[in-house]
DNA sequence: CTGTATCCTAGCCGATACTG
DNA sequence: CAGTATCGGCTAGGATACAG
């Protein structure tokens, strides 16, 4: 097991092109392994597959498969996982608040105003 | 210019093997551009000039030249890239409190106990 | 001393095809 | 439906040599 410091560990576990947004979408309640693919449309179903089992694998989702033809297969957020939201608080306040350059807006910051409830320093785009 | 949420924003500005050690070093005041090679003992000359590079044009430090024999550049933290230790401060807290894995030490969080006093729930090891 | 210039490798990610 | 398997590109970063 890799030893790393916590602040190199933390950002480990959110580096990946798609996690936030995974992250993002498991936070409003579980969701089926197609509807993810579905909602995150530019992630092919391997890299998609990849980042969720080492999502699993770092404690942040959980997988449940239930034994039903056709398979189904629900991915949600552990505890761990859903209090990791308060790191992203801390990157989106610094990031509108100190950087110059993002009026533009991603899929995740463009929704993730219903996450942050309680925080009006911006839009979000 | 990319066009990048706030959270993927400030992620990318402290993307960057070297930067959170850079930063560091850094806090303690301006240092010369030999003395950061030979603090952070494993980095190439290339990567250390690039990282400062970056890090210089995103803001976040400062270089300035003197118009000596032989050369002499120091680098230093403007109030952006001191600021931004607010976020590390939270990567962190969130590792020590979230993470289960991270006994390690790292030369970053070995010593950044001074950067966050006050804060005393974890000694960094 | 403070960098550039080259070359090279490992790992992430995408596209496409295929499977239980 | 929920994945694997395979191939292939791109880029961050390392090693080494050289330059102003």
């Amino acid at each position: 097991m890799e030893e790393k410091c916590p602040i190199e560990s933390t950002l480990s576990l959110i580096n990946g092109k798609w996690k936030q947004m995974i992250l993002k979408e498991l936070s409003q309640g579980p969701v089926r392994y197609g509807q993810l693919g579905a909602r995150i449309s530019s992630v092919s179903s391997k890299v998609l597959t990849q980042q969720l089992r080492e999502m699993e694998h770092d404690g942040l989702i959980r997988r449940k498969v239930f034994p039903e033809v056709p398979p189904r297969v629900e991915y949600s957020l552990t505890e761990m996982g859903a209090s990791i939201f308060t790191v992203f608080k801390e990157l989106r306040r610094w990031g509108l608040e100190e950087d110059a350059m993002h009026r533009g807006k991603c899929s995740f910051c463009g929704q993730c105003q219903p996450l942050f409830q309680g925080e009006r320093q911006g839009d979000g785009r």
